[in-house]
DNA sequence: TGATATAGTACCGAAATGGTACTATATAGT
DNA sequence: ACTATATAGTACCATTTCGGTACTATATCA
């Protein structure tokens, strides 16, 4: 489906619960989970993916947690979907990397009358989940929320 | 995950044939299956999707098959993307129809700081969804193949 | 009447997703 | 040093979705 998983958006919640801490405060895994009503174990697995992808910063033991690695400005929502959900592909045979269809080893697609247009549409919309920053689903009084 | 299904892929390439079609001549599903490399059965199952959503007419019987219920220009990939995958939503709690967004009633959402921002972005990416039509699948020579 | 082709379902195996559990390690406070 | 806390790293499982198949019914052409 065309759509984000559940793990995108929790991490999406932290990730405002995070950027709205006072500086270089931190807020733990069970925390965030409690104040949002997400399951514990499971916040804790995706906020681990976060923190390996480096838009996280973690710290341990007792009082530790995490805490943005970034300015909020500095990231979006393709990275948040792509750290979870792996590579934006539209389609099986579209790498997330552009430009080299030549990747693509299906049979179907050899004589695939769909692949550049797909391609084109998969870029756009990849380039606008970039502009959509953290800042910005914090804080929705910016360009974005300008319908 | 953010990406289109196998189905919705099938329904772009069948409707491309369709569409490249001489006027008022029918492709059966077996045709269109074995010059794509479909399974046969599948395609024959999207087929009748499209056909139930209206954007394909069928004619049963001998020399039977199917072809475009309107111009290429009318039929857009929202139209595919929700005949096959359903209404388009990015978060489970978000409708497709927009606006109606008390109909969420999930306890996460209830103090939900992303809600907002999800539904503005699912709008633009089902609005940009809505301007690429099967015309410029077809013929990738207009406005979207501009990069 | 027979061949062809769609309509309508129902079903199944595989993969992705949502969620849990367990062990190891690091840190703060006593 | 010991303990409580909190993350790191896995491994695992249940449920759902997806991809694909099969079977019966109906319509149409020759």
């Amino acid at each position: 489906m065309l759509s984000l998983t559940k793990k995108t958006g929790y991490a999406l919640i932290a990730m405002v619960h995070l950027a709205r801490l006072a500086d270089d405060r931190l807020a733990s895994a069970r925390e965030i989970a409690e104040k949002s009503a997400i399951p514990t174990a499971l916040l804790m697995n995706v906020l681990k993916t976060l923190a390996a992808e480096g838009y996280v910063e973690s710290h341990r033991g007792a009082h530790g947690g995490y805490r943005l690695a970034r300015p909020p400005e500095e990231i979006n929502l393709a990275d948040v979907v792509t750290a979870l959900e792996g590579p934006i592909r539209l389609a099986e045979c579209l790498s997330g990397q552009a430009d080299d269809e030549a990747e693509c080893g299906c049979q179907i697609m050899a004589h695939c009358p769909i692949v550049d247009p797909v391609h084109r549409v998969q870029r756009k919309l990849s380039d606008f989940l970039k502009t959509v920053t953290l800042a910005e689903i914090v804080e929705p009084t910016t360009a974005l929320s300008a319908k």
